[in-house]
DNA sequence: CAGTAAACTTACTGAACGGTAAGGTATCGA
DNA sequence: TCGATACCTTACCGTTCAGTAAGTTTACTG
């Protein structure tokens, strides 16, 4: 069996054992026995638990990406589109591969430096992407014209972090009401947040005293 | 020094300890000795490492629900101002206390059976909570007139979920602007979701096909 | 003062786990 | 046929850690 194709088997059966039951609780010998393979084959390949754990997350983190990437790529000029083309992806990603899911993001108190880090660069880059989407769509509504409120690139940060947060709890929800499509979820998150932008921007402000 | 003082002692370093590390990182040895105390004295008044993990839950997860609620019921009659006032007292207790919210929310993968349990209990009396909260607004705005679209408490549901989320990641945004109170996170997000569902229930619909 | 219960300790056990040393087999080119 | 290189194994080591046994001190009470 060559070396690609194990490394891959590994890597398969070690993001199924680490989403359920995290990272420390996940030991290699259950994993290599698993991927019907010895623990010192695993250490050949991937170097170490950390490594193994790395591998994983760089795979799953490409993914995810890429498929959010080509789907908001693929959707046309409109942001509103490409954003719902994204979150559309990103839905039937999370749906699909529950496991990366929870491998890239459920990971809770980061074993170590490196994987703290890597986590958090795949956050950055999908929350850049989220953001980037969202502030196309605001000026696209704003258009230069003086609408009744502006909002501008921390704005679309802020709704990136929402969005993305509603995004992530939602796949419970989904979990939770099987009759549900991520593309009927897709669309009432949109009317959410979309609505709810469009509003703001013309001017509709909520605020606590009336 | 009485047992109900030491086991609050405990329980306050177990909370850091365990928000740091995570569950299975973190160990009984290291808690005792922050706690300045033995290990027998954990397990004695504690009962295990499972039992020590549950009392922290429980007790962090009805501090943040009595903020929860006693803000709520004090903010009067209107469903947008109780739960403004809700979501209000949630960040402040996020960033009064990070280390409980980490250990109520984000022990991704747990542990054991009761512990999941616990967590999910915790997990659905929040969002029961807002939930309550969304519906009133729903049915405070309908008002029984027949407007463009109608929510139920399925949409209730759904709200409430992106709403818990939105806010869980919006902790880590108010932590990269330090500048932001919680105030003003709980009003820009009011803006985000409330405007959107007066909208829609306007009849302000999002549709991907224009 | 005797007794007893609560508060607290040191010192240990047994198991799990990350990681490795040493070696075995098979395939392929020279 | 002779390496040599890639694939793979068994068997082990050292450490960490949850949990416990046995005993000590302090303080209160009859």
């Amino acid at each position: 069996m060559p070396r690609q194709v194990r490394e891959q088997q590994i890597i398969d059966v070690a993001v199924r054992v680490f989403a359920q039951r995290g990272y420390h609780a996940a030991s290699v010998d259950e994993i290599a026995e698993l991927a019907g393979i010895s623990k010192p084959m695993v250490y050949l390949y991937l170097d170490s638990k950390e490594g193994l754990f790395l591998a994983c997350l760089r795979r799953e983190a490409a993914r995810l990406v890429a498929a959010f990437q080509e789907a908001a790529r693929g959707a046309g000029a409109a942001p509103d589109l490409r954003l719902h083309a994204g979150l559309a992806a990103f839905f039937a990603f999370v749906a699909a591969y529950r496991d990366s899911w929870v491998v890239l993001h459920r990971q809770a108190s980061e074993p170590s430096e490196r994987i703290a880090a890597a986590v958090a660069d795949t956050r950055r880059a999908v929350m850049a992407e989220v953001a980037g989407l969202v502030k196309d769509g605001i000026d696209d509504v704003t258009g230069g014209e003086g609408r009744g409120a502006r909002l501008g690139a921390e704005d679309a940060d802020f709704v990136a972090h929402a969005l993305v947060g509603a995004a992530d709890s939602l796949t419970d929800w989904m979990e939770r009401n099987p009759g549900q499509s991520p593309e009927s979820v897709t669309v009432r998150l949109m009317n959410m947040v979309w609505v709810g932008m469009r509003g703001v921007l013309d001017g509709e402000v909520w605020l606590p005293d009336g």
